[in-house]
DNA sequence: ACTAATAGTTGACAGTGTCAACCATTGCTG
DNA sequence: CAGCAATGGTTGACACTGTCAACTATTAGT
């Protein structure tokens, strides 16, 4: 067996559960779970998802959408509208509150990791940055695409 | 507000969405949890673990700690032992059976992400991987020993 | 011995995602 | 155009899992 990628996979473990739900949510998502952060992140950067859309992007089923997507319009950080070109879509998009959360929980978390790597040089965070976009690009490739959902519903449900 | 901890912050989430519990675990944890396999993976690195300290591994509260030992131990991957010099510490440690388990995550682990990550070319890897290591250590650092259970209990408490 | 500190356990509880059944809308077919 | 299948979304019962607070048991200090 490959040492270097069991050695990764291991590091991979650790920073997930460093950043998984127990290690962020507590300190900086603010009344959002990490799962609920990740879906309203997911809205912000496509605007008018349909809840499918934010199932697939967080591996969750539709009704695990339905209900999270539920809890953050409670919250009143997104707001859903039926879609009128079709009337079984629906379009779930950020409100203005919604930005103003995902804004302050991004600062805080860069302020944290900056301080957690103020000790690295320059070069050394631009590695680890260049090394974590290959990972994550090989892993989305890795994710089987959904074509249908890619190609309809790519932010122009409504 | 520095964009390239921005970056690396996104970039973290990402991957510890996939390592969290919806990637991972419904395809090669067989029947633990990403939280159960974390645990007995900490068990198999630190052998005597007691409570407490697994509890601070994964960041859980000593209760927390309790029931997924519970957990492991009735699916017969950990065993419990009072411990002789002090009769309030539990030693946990991991029976050939979690050892077993232990591997066979480890090594389809291993496979899928060699598969994920077949097209780099081994500098790539290898600069993943020294990235990774630099940027666990800095968040290991980050994390507030508690001197005491480090020093005391660390392997040794039976 | 009495008291405080410490390790661990327990039960009630809450949060959260799945499953299966369901409704509503749309599109296809004869 | 009626009927039916396909699709998107919702709902309620359920199970899992971690926390909190209260508890027991053991040890250490005076």
């Amino acid at each position: 067996m490959n040492k270097r990628i069991v050695a990764i996979c291991s590091l991979l473990e650790q920073t997930a559960w460093h950043y998984g739900n127990h290690g962020i949510s507590e300190k900086c998502c603010e009344d959002l779970s990490f799962a609920e952060y990740t879906a309203l992140k997911t809205v912000y950067e496509n605007q008018q998802s349909t809840i499918q859309f934010i199932g697939y992007a967080l591996n969750f089923t539709k009704s695990g959408a339905t209900k999270i997507i539920n809890r953050l319009e409670k919250k009143g950080y997104v707001i859903r509208k039926i879609s009128p070109r079709d009337g079984r879509f629906c379009c779930v998009s950020i409100t203005d509150k919604g930005i103003a959360i995902i804004s302050r929980i991004v600062e805080n978390q860069t302020i944290q990791l900056e301080n957690i790597l103020k000790h690295l040089t320059s070069e050394k965070k631009e590695d680890i940055k260049i090394a974590l976009e290959t990972l994550v690009s090989a892993l989305q490739e890795n994710k089987e695409s959904k074509p249908a959902l890619e190609d309809d519903l790519k932010g122009e449900c409504c």
